[in-house]
DNA sequence: CTGTTAGCGCCTTCAC
DNA sequence: GTGAAGGCGCTAACAG
């Protein structure tokens, strides 16, 4: 590998096949007339030469790259990764490729910050549009199309595709409450993300309309996290009077929820039933398969993307605020209520 | 949002500042002599218009972008994922962003093709330079910095990062040698992986090293994900011999034998002891702590990095493939070996 | 069908 | 200290 630069340019190319650039750059973006001979010959040469276009110089004539953007917060979180590999899926039906800028869950005091900064750097300059999957800031200064997946804050500026958080975690209470539980602890997400906020209310929305006070014991904030889950899960057990069902505001803690209540010799869902959230992967094969609430990441990726498409393409776009619909996803880890004896 | 262009220019903050883009431009880039007046009107005028310079006029002229690539196969394998980590780390410290292209597991096929595109449509262009994970491509025409992180091909015609997969499987046979198993068996990764192949080779030099014939109904053929752990997992304890031992490939496959062990209501380590490959992080909370090879996956991220940089900046390169050791972590998922009575 | 001519937004001499 | 002019690699009219 040469060590040093060595770009071959498209003069280069028509230099050695003795046409002139833009003849070369006609074969280049398959361009109505050229002679199939010349054309062949350009296409030789190219190959030989070894030449690509370049992306920068090409952006900046045509204002048209055919890559979106995707900015993400942290890869770690189950979420965010299987809403790259929906966006993924969806952007390899298209004809655009895909840039990922992720911050590595880096400090959230700057990340807002890196944000704002990331989208204004690509967009419009290496980028025709940008998705940003749960975004911290409020507002983007970028004049080009930008779609948010699950944002933090509930005013949004720009398109967004949102869960429908509360009416999901709300189908998973009713599921156990209509098992005939009545002491349901509830574990949390971290409290500063609206879906996690979404997910509490209709946690607490459910109780209430099934006339069951609530008990601040039961609720363990969490952040996501399976280590967490296990931890909170362990709160919930030692309890004076322990919950007979969990729901967890994601797949991640219910699945530490399970090791922990497994590991103090509990069984679920013997003992304790257990819903998630999200559905990812792991969730159909773990425990003899989880009962969870299905959010469709991956669809919402899909969506994203074809929202985002439509606004570079100065489509029409249909909903400025799309709401993935959930649906509860019954497996093995629930069963009804049936009191000790006595 | 606006919907359509209108980015604002560097000819627009010169207008506005009633200064030449030149004096822009120096500023832009905290260039030498600027009036300590004229600098901080730019400044802000600059904020007021929301001002960024498009990263491809920049990478134009300058040939200098301050970005690096990341080109990666499939997000989804924890391995990849945990270089993403430590890439973006060692980034962060230094004055460079990040830009990420994923194929999110498609078509194996279509894939090596895809990397190589990827890597001249990136590089010299928008990036300064590149880091491939598990490479599939042997070659790559990038007159660019160029570093690989565990290529899949032993031949490698660029900079690599490396573990050391076979010392390292070595390492974790030895370590049930001496717990006295002495039917052990394996659960390999994908067979067109050179990790795994490596993995799988240094199994057997163990076992023959210690004089135990090969008995090939031991060996699995895994994919390093947890489904397939489980599945092989089974095969091993259906096994007429059951091993007393398992040294899993993976983290990922070691967790789904565990799950298959637990299921089928033998236990671990009290049955069967395992092994894994890796330490994800999962790895330290599993079933109270799985023993495991570290191969400081992160930290090839970071020396990733760091090569890649000195390749950029012309500086000397001191190992042109670096190998990364590993380390045995004992946790608890192994005991002695305990003939059963008779 | 193909070549010529302008720039895209920015940085870099080189004058002033 | 600051401005003017040229050109990075490419595409998009407009001529031939």
């Amino acid at each position: 590998m040469p060590r040093k630069k060595a770009a071959v340019t498209i003069q280069d190319v028509a230099a050695a096949a003795g046409v002139s650039v833009s003849t070369v750059s006609r074969v280049l973006n398959n361009k109505d007339d050229v002679a199939e001979e010349t054309y062949e010959n350009i296409q030789r040469v190219i190959n030989e030469l070894g030449y690509t276009s370049s992306l920068a110089a090409k952006s900046m004539r045509s204002h048209q790259t055919n890559v979106i953007g995707l900015v993400v917060t942290d890869l770690n979180q189950s979420f965010c990764l299987n809403v790259v590999k929906g966006v993924n899926r969806a952007i390899e039906q298209l004809d655009y490729d895909l840039l990922v800028y992720t911050g590595g869950g880096s400090g959230d005091r700057t990340w807002a910050v890196r944000e704002r900064q990331y989208v204004s750097l690509l967009n419009g300059s290496i980028t025709d549009g940008i998705i940003v999957v749960t975004p911290t800031a409020e507002t983007f200064s970028t004049h080009y199309p930008l779609v948010a997946v699950d944002p933090h804050l509930d005013s949004t500026d720009f398109p967004a595709v949102i869960a429908t958080n509360r009416t999901g975690a709300m189908s998973a209470m009713e599921h156990l409450l209509g098992l005939g539980h009545r002491r349901i602890g509830f574990i949390g997400g971290r409290p500063d993300l609206q879906s996690a906020i979404r997910r509490l209310e209709g946690y607490k929305d459910s109780l209430r309309q099934a006339d069951i006070p609530l008990d601040p014991d039961l609720i363990q904030i969490g952040d996501f996290t399976q280590e967490r889950g296990y931890r909170c899960a362990q709160k919930l057990i030692t309890l004076p009077e322990r919950p007979t069902a969990i729901f967890a505001a994601n797949d991640k803690s219910a699945i530490g929820a399970i090791e922990a209540i497994t590991n103090a010799g509990l069984s679920v869902p013997g003992d304790i039933s257990i819903v998630g959230f999200d559905n990812i992967e792991e969730a159909s094969y773990v425990h003899g398969g989880l009962t969870t609430v299905d959010q469709f990441i991956a669809d919402m990726g899909r969506v994203a993307v074809e929202m985002l498409v439509n606004l570079i393409q100065n489509k029409p776009i249909e909903n400025y605020v799309y709401r993935m619909p959930t649906r509860l996803l019954v497996r093995n880890t629930c069963q009804a209520f049936a009191p000790k004896a006595g």
